[in-house]
DNA sequence: CGGAGCCCTGTCCGAGCGGTCAATATGGCC
DNA sequence: GGCCATATTGACCGCTCGGACAGGGCTCCG
């Protein structure tokens, strides 16, 4: 049987045996590039080499799978992305430092982060959903509360912070729509180029005097 | 019966009659709100007030409803957003010119507009898909011409221009994930706001001398 | 040995799906 | 009136869906 990559942050279950990791692994990548509906457990048990009764015997149903899914990468990217802000840099310097880690998280996770932001929003009947939330304000109260401190330093200009948090966040949750692993650059190359787009601006510097 | 708001492009189908329309409103405000698969043709039917079988007697089959949806709202998008660029305007402006003019069309076609975009990636086997994604390129490389144009005119930097598009982009394309019409700015408002923030950057300027 | 507990399977079910079909209502035109 | 095209309907079909269920092998322990 196929061997689960590792495709799906490890802590985002409690002591999790190999099979299901392997079905969480291949749930998110079926439902990344599939969607909820789209993926069928028929379709998750035969990408699993397993029965589909198995599956009911690990997970309650499938929404279970998917809420496992889902919620865990949003809470795991939270810490990810919290661990990698230095706390004594400068302000922009923290603000590169989301977006990269973002970026880097979506790169090692990609198919539960793509399951979980594309499917996150049209269902409001998903089971969690309030915890879900709770971490995507949280992981969005970062952006905001970075920003903040960087208006406040004088570092950057005194923007909407909310408005200049959207900005960013829209930028690299756009990522997956375009975005090719095997070609090109890196995420984190893409996120730091576009730091520097909306720091520096794209308009040229006058000429110098 | 519901009467149909005009939430769709109207030249996006010939000579479509009351009923076309309302379906296609409908259908719209459906795909949008509960995705391609969570639309069920009963529901189309239900939401218009008729039976199911006259959904097929006026489309082949859900497919075709969803196409006209997603291919009109593009042709229209592009062909909406070419007419409002001014031709003898400076590029930055014409930069600013054609996310304003996103943003409009977004406010006003919101429902096809999120219909399109958010099941525009996942389904491969979506029929004239092609043709979805030739309107697409033309969008994108109408954007693309304009920045190119404007690092030529040296008034933004030799930035990467797909690179740069895709930021603009991405802003766009993310409004509809939490744009709310009825409170706050409205969407033209806050494309001017990115533009803004993307044009000139966040960064500080240097304490006048 | 025996049974407890876990991993795992094949089979069945009702519901809802997209789609078909024959038949009917409607309304202009001769 | 008769006629024809269009608009509209309800009954029906085959299929797949998520989920339920009973039970089969396996291993460990008394």
């Amino acid at each position: 049987m196929a061997r689960a990559a590792p495709s799906l942050p490890a802590s985002a279950v409690s002591e999790p045996t190999e099979r299901i990791l392997q079905i969480l692994s291949e749930s998110a990548r079926l439902f990344a590039t599939a969607g909820y509906d789209g993926t069928s457990m028929r379709d998750i048990a035969n990408a699993c080499g397993i029965s589909k009764s198995l599956l009911y015997h690990h997970f309650a149903d499938k929404d279970e799978i998917f809420a496992r899914i889902a919620l865990g990468s949003m809470r795991e990217l939270c810490e990810f992305v919290t661990a990698r802000i230095p706390q004594d840099a400068a302000p922009s310097l923290r603000i590169r430092a989301f977006m990269t880690a973002t970026a880097e998280y979506f790169q090692r996770y990609r198919w539960a982060w793509i399951a979980s932001t594309s499917s996150f929003w049209n269902d409001p009947k998903a089971r969690r959903q309030k915890e879900r939330i709770m971490w995507r304000d949280r992981y969005e109260g970062l952006l905001r509360q970075v920003l903040a401190e960087a208006v406040e330093a004088g570092e950057i200009r005194a923007v909407d912070v909310p408005m200049a948090g959207r900005l960013i966040l829209s930028s690299l949750n756009w990522m997956h729509r375009w975005y090719k692993p095997e070609k090109g650059s890196s995420a984190v190359q893409i996120a730091e180029s576009y730091f520097d787009m909306i720091f520096h601006g794209l308009k040229a510097p006058p000429p110098a005097a």
